[in-house]
DNA sequence: TCCACTACTGACAATGATGTTAATAGTAGC
DNA sequence: GCTACTATTAACATCATTGTCAGTAGTGGA
């Protein structure tokens, strides 16, 4: 039980000063609060994402985190919208570049891995007062966008149309279906590897599942599988 | 915050009587509280699944768990691998069946999601104290069986080839490569979804993303790719 | 300068989970 | 029946976390 790791810096000294007070916009607040949160996700894991410990990092008590998110919990449910928004617009740029399917599955799950996006998703899935909370408007659109310029690859890989034109308009509804689909399998099986890949990929004889092959084989397998109808 | 179902039905007295002890050999006493854990699980979630929760369910005292499985995260763990290796036989039966692939990941789906395997193993990745611990040699020839028997599946599918002669034949080495990389795609994908699905699926547009079409597009694309060479 | 507002704090209470221990009570073997 | 063994238990001790509350201290506006 690797129980440690908590309270930073703070209160060394012995006798108990009181604590030099900065006040901040609550903005200002919560930014801290969820940069040091998601320092601490990604370096001691959930056990780590907890009032006290983040406030320690964080250089503030927990009753201030508390003032700001309502709750443990609303502090989390916060951090999973702040991660997921950032990491769909690091997809999102990633889709408008020129960078390859293989590239973007492989650095997107290593990413998730990495950085806990899954677990922490676990974490509200399972144990959060209200499960993961509906995502906001924002994200709805991060995702809205992210299917139709995946919709877009597809189009131009199956039809080989690279025109300017033709990548500006809008996809096809069919592709669009396509697009759906294959975000929901690639969000899943990145969710999937971020909780059990480590355990599953030796079991299956494949050594490291996030960042070997497996990722460029499942992007070729659905690129490839792009210009197929739907179900027969 | 669902914080009840708490307390069954013993000690409804007043004055504390002691508990009528009942002796069991070990296994079976394993076996209740396993079977008490997962009924806990399914019903209140990963939350339910603490020492005092399910000792009240099964009409023992939560001593009596840690003398059995020498802590709670020992609990969780035997229950995983328990649960595990139900849902591999369920889809050894299957996979020797003539059970469609589409079907076949429609109930390993629903099973996965609805049983809380993902979230169980969610929480032992989580917060378990040594994580997910290895799976043990009955599990890892349990996965090994299937991958072989998906081996067969793909190679049958490929070349068409029903004969028994050739599906009780070894598969061939490129086959189970496929067939590695297919099972963790959809097991990472069934992880995936137990613990996202719900919320993803919404956002995504797919209404249930782990009972609708969504499994049944998966199994048709891993299929149809079946006979496709590695990456190009 | 003063004042209202609120971000912020320390101390406390409540909770609930986990694990330990010494004692108790079934049960198998003699 | 007696005894050794151990499954089982109640009570206790520990611990972490969450949340509340009344008071404190920065800050912007008058």
């Amino acid at each position: 039980m690797s129980k440690s790791a908590q309270k930073s810096a703070a209160e060394a000294g012995a006798t108990a000063h009181p604590r030099k007070r900065v006040r901040r916009t609550p903005e200002e607040a919560q930014q801290l609060i969820l940069e040091k949160a998601a320092a601490r996700l990604q370096a001691h894991g959930l056990e780590g994402l907890n009032l006290t410990g983040v406030a320690d990092d964080a250089g503030i008590s927990h009753a201030t985190i508390i003032h700001h998110f309502g709750s443990s919990d609303g502090m989390r449910q916060a951090l999973a919208q702040h991660m997921t928004a950032s990491l769909l617009r690091d997809v999102m740029t990633a889709l408008q570049g020129d960078v390859t399917p293989e590239a973007l599955c492989q650095d997107l799950f290593r990413t998730i891995v990495d950085n806990g996006h899954a677990r922490l998703l676990a974490w509200l899935s399972v144990d959060g007062d209200q499960g993961i909370a509906p995502p906001d408007p924002a994200i709805q659109r991060l995702f809205a966008g992210v299917i139709e310029q995946v919709a877009r690859v597809l189009h131009r890989t199956a039809h080989d149309a690279q025109t300017a034109a033709e990548l500006g308009a809008k996809p096809c509804p069919e592709d669009l279906v396509r697009a759906r689909n294959i975000v929901l399998l690639i969000a899943t099986t990145a969710v999937g590897l971020g909780i059990g890949g480590d355990r599953l990929g030796p079991v299956l004889g494949l050594a490291d599942p996030a960042t070997g092959e497996f990722p460029a084989w499942l992007a070729n397998l659905v690129i490839r599988h792009a210009d197929d109808s739907a179900l027969p």
